[in-house]
DNA sequence: GTCTATATGTGGATAGAC
DNA sequence: GTCTATCCACATATAGAC
């Protein structure tokens, strides 16, 4: 838990961004969480608006860096499956935050170009991820790109559909949902791609 | 377009709330944008959180108010369907700014509970109004709420991913499902519920 | 590097003339 | 009812001692 100022002070934006929203973080409330006088924060970022970049590389590197365990699954049922199960996982903070990326969106989308945003592009490059997966399970690639479209629209609506419940059955129906539809494609390999540790 | 000067606030705060997200949304700007001086908005709002009240009650109304011209459409599917569709008349907005209810609970959803929201009431109230559609086209009460709870995921789903990717594909693309589930549920009614004016 | 004190700017809100 | 002028709280950011 014990880690440097700069490693505090970004963990406590992150939490903080995620719990409350990007637009009503202040510095002074950061710096508080982060156990530390404000002044102190302006030796690790020169402005809040480099807190807020730390925010969404944080979270864009959270996601995407799970590629490369999923990728590790073994197959691309088992991939897929893994990114799903995420959302499992996380279905309790989904249910009382929503999505972090989705409602990150929500945030920033509302100034520049969507898809020039952190969350935009991490939702782009997850689609595409998961393309990849489906056309290595043997569907064609506009097929492929479809049904992961499909995939992140599930999942983000699941997140969404939960927060405005509270009721985490959305992400538990979506994801079994999701699951079906890769067994239906790869059945040979439905048994294979069970629980991961 | 002429109109007295609280319905011209409100309009102009409905629509900067939308376009640039409720949290920085400033009464200045409200009042500038309805071409008046600060100081007349506080004749029709004691607060902010009054104005953002008002908001949120609009875009509320925008919504639930269209249940009964669906109802109008003569059959549960074409109802259905008619809802389906707003999405579609949509897309342009919902690819730029995102959908309304969703960046809406995406805000407010961080600090009350979500469900106490106005905008996750209505995604609760729609999921209900759908589950008594599907309903009368027959399904059981848990399946009538299942196939609800996934009408309102895809659109949600597609409406963030729209906006994410910048691409209205992704709600055409989710309509179109949802409208092939209900003529799989309605085959009989499926001619009968085409284009409405 | 770390902290205190403070400057600066902005936004919500009120007072009071008209 | 409408507007001008202003107050006040708060958040970002800086200056400078230690």
């Amino acid at each position: 838990m014990r880690a440097n100022k700069g490693e505090r002070l970004r963990a406590a934006a992150v939490q903080m961004a995620y719990e409350q929203g990007l637009e009503r973080l202040t510095l002074a409330n950061v710096a508080a969480a982060a156990e530390m006088p404000l002044g102190s924060l302006y030796y690790y970022f020169k402005t809040r608006d480099d807190v807020a970049e730390a925010v969404a590389t944080d979270l864009s590197g959270q996601f995407l860096d799970r590629k490369a365990d999923w990728d590790a699954a073994g197959s691309p049922a088992a991939a897929l499956k893994g990114f799903a199960r995420m959302s499992i996982a996380l279905e309790g903070q989904l249910a009382r935050y929503g999505c972090p990326v989705g409602t990150l969106l929500a945030q920033t989308g509302k100034l520049a170009e969507p898809t020039e945003t952190r969350a935009g592009q991490v939702l782009v490059e997850l689609t595409g991820w998961a393309a990849t997966q489906f056309a290595a399970l043997g569907l064609a690639k506009d097929a492929a790109q479809a049904e992961a479209r499909r995939m992140l629209r599930g999942l983000e609506g699941a997140a969404m559909m939960a927060h405005a419940t509270g009721d985490t059955l959305h992400v538990r129906e979506a994801v079994t949902e999701i699951e079906a539809r890769i067994d239906a494609l790869a059945p040979e390999q439905a048994e294979i791609s069970g629980e991961d540790a």
